[in-house]
DNA sequence: GACCAGGTCCTTG
DNA sequence: CAAGGACATGGT
C-alpha cells in the first residue's frame, strides 16, 4: 500500500523546506513578473533576464509600454529568449487583455484569484503555467505553479495526478499563505536543478529522506 | 553537432 | 485523449 498523492505532496513540502529553508525567488514589480512570466515559457532565466534589461533600456518594459510598442522593437529586445516572434503576439495579447478588461494592472488587483485566472488563460499563448505564475509571483494569489520539474519529480515518487489535479493536490496541501506557495515551487524547481536530468535521481534527497 | 531549456497551440491517430 | 511538430536562441 503506497501512501497517498496528497501525504506524498506533503512530504515534498516539507522535505524540501527544511532543506532549503527561505530562497530568493522571482524579484521584481508586477509589470517585470508579468512579462518575465512569458518570457520564459520554455527558456532558461538567464536569457530572460538579458531580454528584461534590454526592455528597460528602451524603457519598454511595463506592460503599458508593450501595449503601444512596435512589435518589431519588442522582438529586438526579447530575441536572446527565443520564440521571439511568439512571444511578441502573446506579450501583445496579454497587453491588450489587461488593459481593455481591467483598464490596466492596478484594475486587476481588487479582484478575485479565479476570475483573473479564467482571464489569463482565455489570452493566446497564457496556458496555466503562465497564468498561475502571474497571479502568485506578481498578485500574490494562492494559486500554484505546476511546471514541467514538478511534474517529473511527482512521477519520479510514484504521485499519479496531472495536470488540475496535481495543482489541487498541492493546494490541499499548503496552507492559505502565498508565501508558501512562492517557496515551495521555488524548492521544487532547486530541487529538479540539482538532482533531476544529470543522472543523480538516485542521490536526491526526496527519494532518500526516511519512510 | 546534438540536445535541452521554469510552455503553448495546433494537428493527427 | 496521447503524441508529435512548430516556434528560435543560447548554453553544455
Amino acid at each position: 500500500m503506497s501512501a497517498s498523492g496528497s501525504s506524498k505532496c506533503e512530504r515534498i513540502v516539507r522535505v524540501l523546506s527544511s532543506h532549503y529553508g527561505k530562497i530568493p525567488w522571482w524579484p521584481g514589480d508586477t509589470d517585470e513578473v508579468l512579462i518575465g512570466a512569458v518570457l520564459t515559457q520554455q527558456t532558461r532565466w538567464e536569457n530572460v533576464e538579458q531580454a528584461l534589461l534590454a526592455l528597460k533600456e528602451r524603457n519598454m518594459c511595463t506592460l503599458s509600454a508593450l501595449h503601444g510598442a512596435e512589435p518589431v522593437n519588442i522582438e529586438d529586445a526579447i530575441r536572446c529568449t527565443g520564440f521571439y516572434r511568439v512571444k511578441t503576439k502573446r506579450l501583445k495579447e496579454l497587453a491588450q487583455h489587461i488593459t481593455e478588461q481591467y483598464g490596466g494592472i492596478q484594475g486587476m488587483n481588487p479582484r478575485p484569484t479565479q476570475e483573473l485566472r479564467r482571464g489569463l488563460l482565455g489570452v493566446y499563448g497564457i496556458g496555466a503555467e503562465t497564468a498561475d505564475s502571474i497571479l502568485c509571483y506578481g498578485f500574490n494569489r494562492t494559486s500554484f505553479v505546476i511546471d514541467a520539474y514538478t511534474r517529473r519529480i511527482c512521477i519520479c515518487l510514484g504521485i499519479v495526478a496531472k495536470g488540475e489535479e496535481l495543482k489541487d493536490l498541492f493546494e490541499h496541501v499548503l496552507p492559505e499563505d502565498n508565501s508558501a506557495y512562492r517557496q515551495t515551487h521555488a524548492h521544487i524547481v532547486e530541487y529538479a536543478k540539482e538532482f533531476c536530468g544529470k543522472n543523480r535521481c538516485e542521490e536526491c534527497i526526496l527519494k532518500n529522506s526516511g519512510e
